[in-house]
DNA sequence: CTTGTCAGAACTCGGCTAAT
DNA sequence: ATTAGCCGAGTTCTGACAAG
């Protein structure tokens, strides 16, 4: 007996069966489309939240289509069917590398005085050498491994690039510390001319990306904690600025 | 009947190793 | 030093199956 045949049996005028067969329909139609969709955004999920799991545990070498499939209960080829293929996975980790970095950075600068660049570059600092550390496989992944992930993140047609919000916010802070007066020396050539907040924020990002790729890659070298080199580098360098300012 | 999902088989490729 | 064979990995093809 169909849905139709179950109306009649009620006192219902036309109109109203109408309305019901159109909902029956929706039910029908609509609904288990969306239950499949959510099923499906499910299980790319799973896939993903797998995926994190092996590359913290062992690295990304790790992560292979085989070892994926069989811990999310499925065959390598049905994989396929969610991702075009091994580096797009890659790529999505990548992006939730980058947003949790973001967020990490944002917390971080959030707490400092809006007014204080120094400060805000401390907290910054710290923050990022304390989530490369803390987050070594993902770290590896995003700023030690293939940086084609990175153009693909950057590259995204929807727009969420957790990656270059980052930058952005490493940029921000090197312009508020030439804003207020933490400008380096001009004159590395002939044509001496004030440094640019990107050029700044790219410096600093090597001082902090220097401190985190020592550390998680040898072992024996650097004697000194991360937290030392971190005090040093940021202090040396806004004692620096500020006697570039002074002369 | 159509559509989407799944798994098994097979193909291709690169790296490693033993034999020559 | 070179070559053949093996192995593991990513990927594709194809047919079975279930849901609608």
């Amino acid at each position: 007996m169909n849905s139709i045949h179950k109306h009649e049996h009620c006192s219902l005028n036309s109109v109203q069966s109408i309305l019901i067969l159109m909902a029956v329909k929706k039910v029908q139609g609509i609904l288990p489309r969306q239950r499949r969709e959510a099923a499906k955004q499910n299980l790319r999920g799973q896939i993903l939240a797998v995926s994190r799991e092996i590359i913290a545990e062992e690295g990304f070498p790790a992560l292979t289509m085989r070892k994926l499939a069989e811990k999310i209960g499925y065959s390598a080829a049905s994989l396929y069917l969610h991702f075009r293929n091994r580096d797009e996975i890659a790529s999505e980790v990548s992006r939730v590398g980058y947003a949790d970095l973001l967020t990490a950075l944002s917390s971080a600068t959030g707490k400092a005085r809006r007014d204080d660049p120094a400060a805000r570059l401390r907290a910054l600092a710290t923050a990022y050498i304390q989530f490369g550390l803390e987050n070594p496989q993902t770290y590896r992944l995003i700023f030690l491994g293939d940086t084609s992930y990175l153009q693909a993140v950057a590259s995204r047609p929807d727009g969420d690039d957790p990656a270059t919000r980052a930058y952005g916010l490493l940029i921000e802070v090197a312009r508020d510390l030439i804003t207020a007066g933490f400008a380096p020396p001009k004159g590395i050539s002939r044509r001496p001319r004030a440094v640019t907040p990107t050029e700044l924020a790219e410096t600093l990002w090597a001082g902090m990306h220097g401190i985190v790729s020592l550390k998680l890659t040898c072992q024996q070298f650097p004697t000194a904690s991360a937290e030392i080199m971190t005090h040093v580098m940021i202090e040396t360098l806004l004692r620096g600025l500020e006697a570039s300012q002074a002369g």
